[in-house]
DNA sequence: TCTGAATGACAAGCTCGCTTTACATCAATG
DNA sequence: CATTGATGTAAAGCGAGCTTGTCATTCAGA
């Protein structure tokens, strides 16, 4: 899965610790999130959603 | 997280297993997501969303 | 009745998502 | 320089997501 994470976290001038806090997340896992380690739990992506104010699939790509 | 996938499902005349073979997963992860077990990855949130034609956000619901 | 389809559930085992802790690099700023 | 903030990465550990295999129950139909 894709993601465009990057980009909305620069949008918004957060750091990945600013995005951490807001999802209640550690720093490490945005991180992993946004360099492809792995793909979050649908809760965390519907956080992400709300975080954004987008939807999910707007977020992440399939492929 | 709350979903309606036995309610689409119903719709569609569906088996577990019909479902599960369109979604590539075991009869046994179907039937553990529907009886809110657990949630399925992101991944298979996408493939359930191609699968009924919806968007994510109208399968599951935050809660 | 008997059989087969559908469902629910359990166990063991593997990988993934996420945590904490820790260390390294780089850029900016004093 | 020395420091600080942001980022990348790694290791160990835990629970969640998913597998195969198995068994029990229910219900419709021959």
């Amino acid at each position: 899965m894709n993601n465009r994470l990057r980009v909305l976290r620069a949008e918004k001038g957060w750091s990945q610790q600013d995005l951490a806090d807001r999802l209640e997340v550690s720093r490490q896992s945005v991180n992993a999130i946004e360099t492809g380690k792995y793909d979050p739990s649908l809760p965390l992506a519907f956080r992400l959603a709300d975080v954004f104010g987008l939807p999910i699939e707007s977020i992440f790509l399939r492929d």
